[in-house]
DNA sequence: ACATCGAGCGTACGGACGTACACATCGCCC
DNA sequence: GGGCGATGTGTACGTCCGTACGCTCGATGT
């Protein structure tokens, strides 16, 4: 019989492919019947391995967020200087977060949940001091939190206007922001 | 008779119903009954006066990028002087975006939007675009440009972060982004 | 070999949703 | 004053939703 019994992946499929259905149609379009078709599990398997949707999202997010986080750490790890954590930074701005359509949304689809659900927060506050931590590798914590929030900014902003970037913008944004005098 | 037939408001009354909801419940939560009943009109109405759920939602987030924008130019006008505007950026970033949870909420779901469907890009467009024109009574167009993303990302990092900001973050921050060299 | 048990599934139900459309009511013009 | 467009409303329909729950069937121990 080609029943699908064991399969302990399937656990992993269904949040993989809630986050793909969040990026597609966002958080206000996803339903169990859809995630389920998706992941090509049956209906039932959804609230048998999760308590509610909410409960989904949240480790959905929480997957999410480690990733792009841990793409981040990396980063920096790799840089061994000064001017090598600046390249980095302007590197994971103009690069690894603008690059995908797909993580640019899941990104403000997870600050939306956050701006209103405390729970949320718990992600970004995770997210947000791993990042810091990161950048505290080569600039003093006064900086990293500027550079913290500037990334994020720049990012927004590259994203949600088409407006051309003048070049050399980010690079300049950088070298502003971690020269203190 | 307490017919409500003529109450030329409505529109703008249902407009904001659905602000005021999406602020509570998020776009995933907003419903044609949900609005007129906020609204306390007939949920005849809704489709009345909307095409659908999509016009109205692009309504409302067009008045309210507007209000927050106006807000914004206000601020920027009254400043005389380059360190008057360098306090207006400050007091932009801790007292207006900051201070209510509602403004923080809606803006996160309008991007959220502008993320997904090039339709709520355009409000954001207009609304960067006018906030970099304030700035550049000024500031030059590539600080303006800095500038915009610096508040962007502060105002997110303080919201959606629990950790207690280091007093004179911002003021450091807006120092930093406007001084070139 | 087979009995048992619990993990996992399919289905069916009640409710909320958006929308179409027939109808009520109004302002206006004669 | 009374008929008639235009404006606005109530309702009913089909769709899709989440979840509860009884049943199936594979794994395991003997």
């Amino acid at each position: 019989m080609t029943t699908r019994r064991y399969d302990p992946d399937r656990r992993d499929r269904i949040i993989d492919a809630c986050l793909d259905l969040v990026a597609e149609v966002g958080v206000a379009g996803v339903s169990h019947r859809k995630v389920a078709a998706r992941a090509d599990v049956p209906l039932g398997s959804m609230t048998y391995h999760f308590a509610g949707m909410d409960e989904l999202l949240r480790e959905a997010f929480g997957r999410f967020a480690r990733t792009v986080s841990d793409g981040f750490e990396r980063r920096m790890r790799e840089a061994t200087d000064l001017d090598g954590a600046r390249a980095a930074v302007v590197a994971i701005i103009t690069e690894d977060l603008f690059g995908t359509q797909r993580d640019l949304v899941l990104t403000h689809e997870l600050y939306t949940l956050a701006a209103r659900e405390p729970a949320y927060r718990a992600l970004t506050n995770a997210w947000m001091a791993r990042s810091r931590a990161a950048l505290e590798r080569h600039f003093d914590p006064a900086t990293a939190r500027l550079l913290d929030a500037l990334i994020e900014g720049l990012t927004i902003h590259r994203a949600l206007d088409t407006e051309a970037p003048l070049p050399g913008t980010v690079t300049e944004a950088v070298r502003r922001v971690t020269t203190p005098r």
